[in-house]
DNA sequence: TTGTACGCGTTATCAG
DNA sequence: CTGATAACGCGTACAA
């Protein structure tokens, strides 16, 4: 062998080789090709050495649309986020693509930040023969009926959102469950009181959070106040507001704040700083998402983050599982404890 | 017509109607239907007409699969990112997104952090075949040869990153009209003395922009000094901990501070605030790239915007353009003023 | 186990 | 301008 002209005669020829050109130098058939390739054929033996060999000298890759065209199957997954500006869609999408791409499938994004386009972008992936869809509802979006009508026809995943039905998949965090964790926490840094800075109101899982905020309060017999527990939006500038009412007041104040998202969270840290109160001193702050900002804050936040590796890795176990095994799964996260509830009452 | 199944039908047939079924409905030939539906039959005839009625009554939507073995097209754009949790480059995914799709084309996503899993994904993307690749390099990547490999098969636009060879096309932001407009802002501002955080040192783009910033104050008669101005990372942390040490020493203090990123600024004002000062009173601050979090700072901080649209509509023009016209495109940014800056001395 | 031959759905070519 | 037909590259039933 000529080392010098392998890597140009590999560059020359990683155009235009097929499965042809390899049979031809292996000395074997396109079938057998095929076979050894995509693993079909087991045994090892001097032939699949061979295939091997020549399929990595001529630098071939297979033709997904050929392949495609042939079988049905397209290696092709589709993902259909809100937006790539959210902690948790971004930190999804890291996650994911690397798992995605390891079983040499890969990613075709859609982003659609309302339902219209959420739909369109789920009907060009359908069109697009991707072996699943991954779906992340925009805020107020209902997908149901568009997922239920290809559910039959491909393994749909929706992720977080508005419950769905049964007749497809869905996969999301315990909030339950992380309200537990986060009042537990609190209650064992020996605290009394406690306020909580919800959602949307127009959220029904924000509503049922809510709920799960005064059963756990209760259970761990911590004392809180109508007025310190709001709805609003997901803003810095939310939990600023929210905050400087709450601690300007000479009366009673709550030892610590658990905030529906680090941004939140945030807003009320700065407050709570030109108030001349010191977090976690004098008031426990509590995150949600563990975006990369909780790391950063001053002091480090607190927050529940998310099982991302598990959902994504429930994710493609229920689309390898097919269409026809839809289950609902639901997700402890884990609270990631940092400076800002680091103080013992 | 029976009205009340049209619906019923469509979406029986909606699976498994190809080419075939449309053109027997239409009385014509596949080939026909195959002109008429990709536009390389302009005239609005009565088979024309035809054709679009029998395809949207069996709800056909072409197969990607065959389309691409027989044309070499696939409709397909592949996107190299390092992550998606930056705020470059998740404004840049929004904004790119919503154009490729309405093109009927898809978006294949990759994300490699490091040199080595960018070239992996660029490989697998040129294996998809995709019609053209857009890359962001990752931080300390170098992937010119890569990227000059395939450049004579595919279309390739590098987007930022280190300067590439003049075979392969490039957009990046004019950093130098940056620290034009921003230094020029400061000093219409009145301002007499400023100091600048840049990103990492190791960047060639860094220490460019450092001389650039450094030429623009001598320009404005400005004032600096050298212990005010250092390299360092892109984190909160980074920012705070600079600027306590520059502002809480009583000599010589400098009455802006240029960010090389949002990120940045974000710890000086906290570090600021902390020392009580005020922004914009008592110093102000610019921070990079214009994320979310700029919108909800306490006070909204002033940021450079990158400017994300045309970026996408420069990179896709050059896509179009096929792999024989190479560019280098450079543009200018946009001050997004806010009250971070808001005071005249 | 291996090879031959067919067909997947589409677009390009060419003759009418 | 239209229609018939070949060809794209691959997977697989069937024959050897």
């Amino acid at each position: 062998m000529a080392r010098t002209t392998d890597n140009a005669s590999a560059s020359a020829t990683s155009a235009n080789s097929s499965i042809t050109n390899v049979a031809a130098l292996a000395n074997v058939s396109i079938a057998t090709v095929s076979r050894v390739l995509s693993g079909k054929r087991t045994k090892d033996d001097d032939i699949a050495r061979r295939v091997r060999a020549a399929a990595a000298h001529l630098n071939y890759s297979v033709n997904y649309a050929a392949s495609a065209l042939r079988s049905t199957v397209t290696n092709t997954i589709g993902l259909v986020i809100p937006t790539a500006n959210d902690p948790f869609c971004a930190q999804l999408l890291d996650e994911i693509e690397p798992v995605i791409d390891v079983d040499s499938q890969q990613l075709l994004l859609g982003i659609g930040g309302d339902q219209a386009t959420q739909i369109q972008r789920i009907e060009s992936l359908v069109g697009r023969h991707v072996d699943g869809l991954i779906v992340l509802p925009a805020w107020g979006a209902y997908l149901s009926a568009e997922l239920e009508h290809y559910a039959s026809t491909l393994p749909i995943v929706q992720v977080g959102g508005r419950r769905c039905s049964f007749r497809t998949s869905m996969v999301s965090v315990d909030e339950n469950a992380a309200m537990e964790i986060v009042i537990g926490h609190l209650a064992e840094r020996g605290i009394a009181s406690v306020a909580y800075m919800a959602g949307k109101e127009i959220s029904f899982e924000s509503a049922e959070l809510f709920t799960m905020f005064h059963t756990q309060v209760r259970a761990h017999h911590l004392n809180t106040e109508a007025e310190w527990n709001k709805f609003g939006d997901r803003s810095v500038q939310r939990g600023f507001d929210c905050a400087m009412r709450l601690f300007s007041e000479p009366l009673v104040q709550p030892e610590a704040v658990v905030c529906a998202d680090d941004a939140i969270a945030f807003g009320v840290m700065v407050a709570l700083h030109s108030l001349g109160l010191r977090v976690p001193e004098d008031v426990l702050v509590v995150g949600y998402n563990d975006s990369p900002i909780a790391r950063t804050t001053m002091p480090p936040l607190t927050s529940v983050r998310p099982p991302f590796k598990q959902i994504v890795s429930e994710a493609l176990r229920l689309l390898n599982d097919g269409p026809d095994n839809p289950a609902h799964i639901s997700l402890a996260p884990q609270l990631i404890v940092r400076e800002s509830t680091n103080c013992q009452r």
